[in-house]
DNA sequence: CGATCTTACGGGATTCGTAAACATA
DNA sequence: TATGTTTACGAATCCCGTAAGATCG
């Protein structure tokens, strides 16, 4: 008992229902008269009864037929529906994409490049998580997020890393510091000057200690939050040692950044997907706007 | 944006889903798996956008996939649903007949016949509506009844009226009444003996009227009921003249019926159905039991 | 007789299955 | 290399449109 149906023949159905007549149901969807009159007859085959009275003067639904009405009219409201919706997705004008992205990232150059892309696509829904890497990657594997930017390559079967950008290291101190001035500001200088650094389990934290190895710099204080590393640096504590993409948290008259050399320190951001699943069409959007809206190598940070 | 879907394609879309496996989901839908492939690549071209992410290895729902399979499924489940209700009804294993009868048929002979109906077909409702002639021609004017057996010939052109059977008359009277034992009972002997009538506007009526006419008969009593009529001429009040198909109304010890020459009183009954749409399956199937089960042309009345 | 549905039929598009090519683990 | 999907292609089928036929008012 295989049956088989299409929308053309409930659009038919539905019209000759409507107009009651072959020659103007056939008008309305399109075909000549004899073709239309062969989709309705395979129609009543397929449904096992006539489904119209027809006298060359009238035509008429059967009581069988106003029974399938119904049926039919719902039937291809659903399906013309469904097929609506899918080419909503696929046109980009509704969908939604997760996104987990480094706190840095989030706050500095993210903003501006989503408010592009969601003037681009206003119909698709965003979802951020602005967490730590680790935290990334595990959003990436419990399939809560569909694209991720963090500082950690990820080498695993289910996970796929490419390189994203890579973020210059920048000293903070005050304006009134040795440090401030000194002419060629390099790695080693910063040996002698007490340090306000991030926690030990923070990327910006490890990249830096990885730099100056086997050399130790001198940590005053261990802090989670940028913001408030701007704060103890303005104060006198110390001096501190940040990628170029959170300098926005020391934009301030008492505070100077000055950049350190590239080479041996500068921190790798990584774009993570998953490598099982391809991308939702709205997540390849987002891929390639990210990948069009590459931050500035060593800018000092978009301002939210 | 004329967009054409089968359920083919729903029910290849499914497979897939399911089985995760081209070949598997191929010989599910009994297809070739390059024509399975085909068709699912005509879904996808008709949705905008792919639906499986495949590799040679694995098969998996992309994330529109995902989203489509649920409206796949519900748009499928009910086109198989109203394919199948339809089949129900065109098999006569489902649907609903509404008849307008005379009580006389109705209650003589009626219940035996629709009790093999329904033995044939118990998915079939029955509405029966036992009413004057009057009454069923207008619940078939209004589309309240399909089938009316009514005594009155109707030549409309929305009414199209064929003869059923005919029903030859009786003299009821007490089994001491001198015309219960007279040898060749006449019309003409009835005009000596007080008559118990029925109401003016029933059928029986009108051709008994007819049938003495232009003579008259003694009238000492109208009523409405049969069952009345019985009591009247049990109490000895009078005899009456009823019709062959409503004398299970007067078996009773007392009363004696005996036929009268059925040329010059017969009342025909006859099957009218409306002229403009033809009969629903279950209507017809009716139709066809009914002309099957014509009463005896002079029977005395099937009891229930 | 006229308007309208059905049947007949030839051409063209679609779809099928077999076989070969291709891709990934 | 083996399993499984896609491509290639000839054949069968289906579907369309034109034209002729049938039917009811």
């Amino acid at each position: 008992m295989q049956m088989n149906l299409s929308t053309r023949q409930l659009r038919a159905f539905v019209a000759l229902a409507e107009e009651r007549s072959f020659t103007r149901a056939a008008a309305q969807v399109h075909l000549s008269q004899p073709a239309f009159s062969a989709l309705i007859r395979s129609l009543e085959e397929e449904v096992g009864t006539r489904l119209f009275d027809r006298t060359t003067r009238s035509v008429e639904l059967t009581a069988e037929g106003v029974v399938f009405e119904s049926s039919a009219r719902r039937v291809l409201r659903e399906a013309q529906e469904a097929l609506a919706d899918m080419r909503e997705l696929a046109a980009r004008r509704r969908g939604r994409v997760s996104l987990a992205v480094l706190p840095a990232l989030a706050a500095g150059w993210l903003p501006c490049v989503l408010a592009r892309f969601h003037a681009d696509y206003p119909g698709i829904e965003l979802d951020v998580a602005d967490v730590l890497s680790e935290d990334c990657i595990e959003r990436l594997r419990t399939g809560r997020a569909d694209l991720a930017l963090a500082a950690t390559r990820v080498n695993t079967p289910e996970l796929r890393t490419e390189p994203f950008c890579s973020d210059g290291f920048h000293l903070v101190c005050r304006r009134d510091h040795p440090l401030a001035a000194k002419p060629a500001l390099r790695l080693a200088d910063l040996a002698a000057h007490p340090m306000i650094q991030l926690a030990r389990n923070s990327s910006v934290r490890q990249y830096v200690e990885a730099a100056v190895y086997p050399q130790q710099l001198q940590t005053v204080m261990e802090l989670d939050q940028l913001s408030t590393v701007a704060g103890m640096v303005r104060a006198g504590l110390g001096v501190s040692l940040v990628p170029a993409l959170t300098l926005f948290h020391f934009d301030h008259p008492d505070l100077v950044t000055r950049p350190l050399p590239a080479r041996g320190l500068k921190r790798q951001i990584f774009l993570v997907r998953r490598r099982d699943r391809g991308l939702s069409v709205a997540a390849q959007a987002m891929y390639e706007h990210l990948m069009a809206s590459l931050p500035a190598a060593h800018a000092s940070g978009a301002r939210p």
